[in-house]
DNA sequence: GTGAAAGCGCTAACAA
DNA sequence: TTGTTAGCGCTTTCAC
């Protein structure tokens, strides 16, 4: 009487129609070739006819294995993180796992993540965007499950990470606008506060440098602290520059997001691009080959971020603790030649 | 000598320290206040101390419920499905939910499906955006937890939907240019087959009724079908148009992506738009509020159909089996007035 | 108010 | 070559 536990057909159904144990009809469908071919042929049969499809849950619970990679990232419409998923999940297709993306920001920060983080236990490794989470928080959530930190900065911890070369791609754009003409460079999204170790910070510090190093004069007041990272945040804080009559020929942007704000601010203005200003973002996103003028930006080479990410996945110990990938400059048309 | 049975502290350990049942832990933790408060404070501090973190899967096993909503989108960077999952993600969130997005694209469409569907059963609802899903395999995979369809036209089947009224949609964008001066006007992403059931043929139907309906002609030359969904498909075609000498006035782009590849296309060979052409797309992106310049669309409203998906999966049968929402049109700058 | 026991559906040892 | 057994960690009756 209780052929139908509840409503899904289970391992145990398989067997029995197949007049075999629970145990057979798992390694066949497994692959593990422990059964005579003509069983393994009545168990396939049996379990296609019942329309078997395995519980992944209590896969899990035995094995201990999904086959899913989980990708933390803080939010879900922004091109940068949709395409470095997209490589990634090329990649995990191409070998049997596959990708599951989940948004860490939300409404309040560690509401979140208290009740979110044990959720992701259900993976086989995690690759976190780190953000606002700090290492000591980490730690403490005693994570026994592989975890890669994609991040700004290298963090101290136990968790081996990839690391975007932020301060030099900021230091290589900003030096390519000193070099070429400009001199009052707007940093659109910058950080003022020396404590924070977030992106927002290490660009800055590209920012700096670049002045530093090219005997620049740097101007406190064109560093310009946003409230948001869409495109809105760009375009009312160039909007608010210009109405003051802060003058100023060039703008590196934090993300390219804010660069496209910060084009339509201009163009608003009746500003040209690069003839009055110069504009560069940062992600490389494909969204600015289509942007007019054409979006100079820093690459950060994604692919190969989710290459050395999976290479980190794939070799839990042998692998260095951080990996650093560097940055180019990919110049269009809203920078001088 | 199986106080550690593996590496992660579980329910028993707690219970053991705690001098109590796994039942009365259980119990403490889920919020149901079947102890004494002495004894759930002991309970509490004994789980802080060992830093017990729940097992998901483990629960999920047992009790059947996830706090997961599957979100399967056909790819990770388009803007569509990222603001549609931004509204979808805020709302689960403040119920205690999660979403978790995957992809169902990738290499080959099949033989992801079979391996892929599997998986969805670790949520406790799945939102599926059909592309190539035709409902005869959706039934074939036995689907034991409620699936929410989104899609573009009405399917048979058990699965309660959410659809988007593409074809009106499509009508009233183009019955827009036809009232304001356009007469060729490129159906840029059209389908030309007529077996086909998908976003596009709808929204292509919407095209044809438009010019039926104002008794203007219709030119097939004129329905443009695309070989990708990114803004380099929309660039290409355009690009090809415009070197074939193919005269044009106006372009219905499939969505505002592709839409953004061709006022980028228009623009290198020197067409003012809405001047000498106009444009209209289909999502009303956000994307679309920063472009030069900014792009008329047909409104989907996504919080509505976010609002929708929820309703559904909320009231499992006594809801509608499918829900139309309906479009609007959103007038900017690509479009003449 | 609390504990004991019975599984959820599966896999990995061990027996046969 | 195959079946039996023992759980994975948790929730949930049911007894006390």
């Amino acid at each position: 009487m209780n052929r139908r536990p509840r409503t899904a057909v289970t391992l145990a159904d398989v067997a029995e129609v197949a007049g075999v144990s629970k145990a057979a009809v798992s390694g066949v469908l497994n692959g593990k070739p422990r059964v005579a071919p003509s069983t393994a042929q009545r168990i396939l049969d049996a379990a296609r006819t019942l329309g078997y499809h395995a519980n992944p849950t209590a896969q899990q619970l035995r094995s201990g294995r999904t086959n899913a990679i989980g990708f933390v990232i803080p939010e879900l419409n922004r091109p940068y993180f949709g395409e470095l998923a997209t490589h990634l999940a090329n990649q995990l297709d191409a070998q049997g796992q596959h990708l599951v993306i989940q948004r860490s920001g939300g409404s309040k920060e560690h509401e979140l993540a208290a009740a979110q983080f044990a959720q992701l236990r259900r993976y086989d490794a995690v690759i976190l965007s780190v953000l606002g989470v700090d290492p000591p928080d980490l730690e403490s959530l005693g994570f026994s499950i592989p975890l890669i930190l994609l991040g700004e900065k290298s963090m101290p911890g136990a968790h081996p990470q990839v690391i975007m070369d932020n301060e030099a791609g900021a230091h290589n754009a900003v030096t390519h606008l000193l070099t070429h003409g400009a001199t009052r460079i707007v940093m659109l999204g910058g950080s003022h506060s020396p404590d924070r170790n977030d992106m927002t910070r290490r660009r800055t510090d590209g920012y700096r440098s670049a002045h530093c190093d090219t005997n620049h004069p740097l101007n406190e007041e064109l560093i310009v602290e946003l409230t948001g990272v869409g495109p809105e945040a760009g375009y009312h804080a160039i909007t608010t520059l210009i109405d003051a009559g802060t003058p100023f020929d060039a703008v590196f942007a934090v993300t390219d997001v804010v660069a496209i704000g910060a084009m339509r601010a201009l163009a608003d203005a009746g500003f040209t691009i690069p003839g009055d200003v110069q504009v560069i973002g940062f992600d490389d996103i494909t969204d600015g080959c289509y942007t007019i003028p054409r979006l100079s930006s820093v690459n950060p080479h994604k692919e190969r971020i989710a290459q050395a990410v999976l290479d980190l996945i794939a070799e839990p110990e042998t692998a260095p603790q951080a990996v650093t990938i560097p940055t180019t400059l990919t110049l269009r048309e809203s920078t001088q030649r």
